[in-house]
DNA sequence: CAGTGAGCGAGCTTCCGCTTGACTT
């Protein structure tokens, strides 16, 4: 018999424990939550004072009955869960799952794993904290009401299987009304005019220099008549002005951020930085990767500073610890850190050495001295006009942190380039080499990364370090938004450069509005929030988390009864699921664009059953109603009758090709062409299925053909080997098989074939 | 693998936050 149990949440973390704690003690894990809410029905008995159902989930009934079996058999329980709301609530199912005396079992907490910390934390056990467990019960019922109560209202009155929530409700939210910003955005145009001038200093060294007018000149005669006085002028530089300036590092990683530089250093999606980050964590590797908290232990601060003396020199070692600011953060956990600063680098898999690589430095850097800098600010006088032109310079007088890491930010548009000022002083003239004007095009609020995202949320104090990922998940699951590219469309952008005194006018192309992997909200998602917002206004407000965050706080300080704060809040949100089910409002979603040229008739746009439709006539009215799928990126809410009327003329017959019928159209997957039964893709960007001649629809079936004579390895009529993406396979009726390992694809026989797939189908059974 | 949009109504869908595997394709 082992002495004592220590049950923590992580196995990793369990592992590693035990260790520190040697033999008397055996350390198991509960992994997470070991009891929630029933599955089924609410859950909840309101009735008797929110008293919750509790229930084991099935997946879970394993590591229950091991625990229960070690639990019996150790002497002493200590219950080692997180040290927040939710760690203390799993610590108290655990007491009640195990049988255990809730005013004695002793309860221990740590916020990082050293073994000064774990040994500590074993001295002083106290007990399960009652008024922590019920903020989290509030927090937990709040969470089932608000989910389980409004999303059958969605299932009635928009459509099946579609959810909200506190957290996801929000989220979509966000991107919505961030697409109604980008859609209403006027963007305008004025000329920016750069100026490149040449300095030589005393030693005849000529260098060129960078600077930016003061002035922005809104139409083309404004900026030629100005580039005008800038040729038939002197240049005198007004002033120099030189300050010194330090930069410091950023903390070191919580979940949030780390998902965000992840993105933006290798480009990696939150879901996909945090599965590699789960692989470095139980390979001991890093700490535990799902945290709120910018704090590290006294260990990684000391072993860190010899780290960096011993690489960089003592004068880039500055020790700090970070305070951690963001909103409704608990702080249960240290930052994101590598286990051991000593290793600069790991073996791995090429993404789990790029992000330790991105975690060692950022934490490195978090610890290192600030940057010294110097910057240089020229201003330089025109003859003929008060306007002036600036160029600014920065020179790095102590790299400091930089050495190791510079934080990325959000803004693509590179345009404050920072060059070197050479030597200049007040009143020197200087020549121009060049001057340019180019017109440049206000830009509408960026749409919102996964990542960003995720920063937004956590600003909000909305969402946790181990949900962020999964929420992004269930939006765009649920259809509400799509993580999508987009080609964006070519801009005449005009300029004029001047030159030895004559201005020539040029023209150039730029792509604006191009997008990468950003989230584009979808339909369904716009029609289901400002369902949302009308009719549950105080459950999407942005403010509600906190607000509700502040009242679990109070419970926790024993301040507020939980029932009671939930009886408030409960009361009045029922009341607004009544009022939203009784509203017999049955256009949700619809959108009238007005009435057919030809026949009068009316049409709409809606989301129907199978996604966005467009609807010509109504049942009321009697006649014939058709119905035309919008295309993909087709919003209900920007679409003109014009465009619906187009979806109409799909599909098309566009002529004879090899004495078949070429026709058009718009199907499950995409437009395609249709030829004698067989269906061929339209290119995505290129081709249009409302504009698309027969020349390029025959082009477009050779390809094919080209493309599936190279496919096809060998030929036995009904039976194919075929080359695909994964290599060579064999297929019948439309099934395919995998060839065995090291088969020479030159011998293979029809026989061959039908033996593999025999073999094939007796192993699936 | 290229549609679908009548009406009835059974039975189902759904939340947030803790944690990891065990499954195919």
């Amino acid at each position: 018999m082992i002495e004592n149990l220590v049950i923590v949440e992580s196995p990793a973390k369990a592992k590693t424990i035990e260790k520190y704690l040697g033999k008397d003690y055996h350390v198991v894990s509960s992994f997470g939550h070991i009891r929630d809410l029933a599955k089924k029905n609410l859950g909840i008995s309101i009735e008797n004072n929110f008293l919750p159902d509790y229930e084991i989930p099935k997946e879970k009934s394993k590591v229950v009955s091991e625990l229960k079996k070690s639990a019996n058999e150790a002497g002493d329980v200590w219950l080692a869960s997180d040290e927040d709301r939710e760690g203390e609530a799993i610590a108290w199912h655990l007491a009640a799952v195990l049988g255990l005396d809730i005013d004695k079992t002793k309860r221990i907490v740590f916020h990082e794993i050293t073994k000064e910390a774990i040994t500590e934390a074993i001295k002083s056990p106290r007990t399960i904290n009652m008024n922590l467990v019920n903020s989290q019960q509030a927090r937990r019922i709040l969470d089932r009401l608000v989910g389980f109560e409004v999303s059958p209202v969605l299932w009635k009155k928009v459509q099946p299987a579609l959810s909200a929530g506190r957290v996801q409700s929000v989220a979509v939210r966000l991107i919505v009304e961030r697409e109604r910003e980008i859609i209403s955005f006027g963007s305008e145009s004025a000329f920016r005019v750069t100026a490149l001038f040449t300095i030589t200093d005393e030693k005849g060294e000529a260098t060129v220099i960078k600077a930016e007018a003061s002035k922005r000149f809104p139409t083309d005669e404004e900026a030629m008549k100005f580039l005008e006085l800038c040729g038939a002028t002197e240049y005198i530089i007004e002033s120099v002005t030189v300050k010194p300036g330090t930069r410091s590092p950023s903390p070191p990683f919580t979940t949030s951020t780390l998902q965000q530089e992840a993105y933006r250093k290798l480009g990696f999606s939150v879901a996909q930085t945090m599965a590699v980050a789960q692989k470095l964590y139980e390979a001991g590797k890093i700490t535990y990767m799902r945290t709120d908290s910018t704090n590290l232990s006294k260990l990684a601060i000391g072993k860190s500073k010899e780290v960096i003396a011993a690489e960089y020199g003592e004068k880039y070692s500055k020790s700090r610890q970070f305070k951690t600011k963001s909103k409704g953060a608990q702080e249960a956990h240290e930052a994101i850190r590598p286990t051991y600063p000593d290793n600069s680098s790991i073996t791995g898999t090429q993404n789990e050495k790029k992000l330790y690589d991105l975690i060692w430095k950022r934490t490195m850097a978090s610890q290192m001295a600030d940057a010294e800098v110097e910057k240089t600010t020229i201003i330089v006088k025109m003859g003929n006009s008060p306007v002036t032109f600036n160029a600014t310079g920065e020179v790095i007088k102590f790299d400091g942190f930089l050495k190791v890491y510079s934080e990325s930010t959000d803004n693509e548009g590179g345009d404050d380039e920072k060059s070197i000022i050479p030597q200049v002083s007040k009143g020197m003239p200087i020549n121009y080499k060049s001057i340019s004007a180019v017109q440049r095009f206000t830009t509408p609020p960026p749409r919102y990364t996964e990542a960003s995202l995720v920063k937004k949320l956590e600003e909000l104090g909305i969402g946790r370090p181990s949900t962020y990922a999964p929420t992004i998940s269930t939006i765009q699951n649920r259809g509400y938004v799509l993580r999508e590219d987009r080609p964006g469309e070519k801009r005449e952008i005009r300029m004029y450069n001047l030159e030895k005194g004559k201005i020539t006018p040029t023209n150039k192309t730029e792509m604006a509005g191009k997008e990468k992997s950003k989230l584009f909200p979808q339909n369904i998602g716009m029609v289901v929030n400002d369902f949302l917002v009308k009719n549950f206004p105080v459950i999407v407000d942005f403010h509600f988390t906190a607000e509700v965050e502040e009242q679990f706080d109070e419970i926790a300080l024993g301040n507020i009864e939980w029932t009671k704060m939930l009886k408030g809040f409960y009361g009045p949100f029922h009341e607004t699921v009544d009022k939203a089910l009784e509203n017999r409002d049955s256009k949700i979603g619809v959108r009238v664009l007005g009435n057919h040229p030809q026949t009068g008739e009316v049409v709409m746009v809606k989301v129907g059953r199978y996604g966005p439709v467009a609807q010509i006539g109504n049942k009321e009215e009697g006649g014939t109603v058709r119905f035309a799928s919008l295309n993909a990126n087709q919003l209900i809410e920007t679409i003109t009758l014009e465009e619906a009327l187009k979806l109409f003329s799909l599909p098309r017959n566009i002529g004879e090709f090899e004495e078949s019928d070429v026709v058009v159209g718009t199907g499950k997957f995409g437009p395609y062409v249709r030829h004698s039964n067989k269906f061929y893709s339209l290119k995505k960007g290129v081709d249009d299925p409302f504009s698309i001649d027969l020349e390029r629809a025959k082009q477009l079936i050779t390809e094919k053909r080209e493309s599936e004579k190279m496919k096809l390895m060998k030929d036995f009529d009904d039976i194919k080997v075929q080359n695909g993406r994964y290599g060579p396979y064999v297929t019948k009726d439309k099934k395919n098989y995998r060839l065995p390992k090291g088969c020479d694809i030159e011998k293979l026989t029809k026989e061959d074939c039908l033996v593999i797939i025999e073999k094939s189908s007796k192993t699936k059974k």
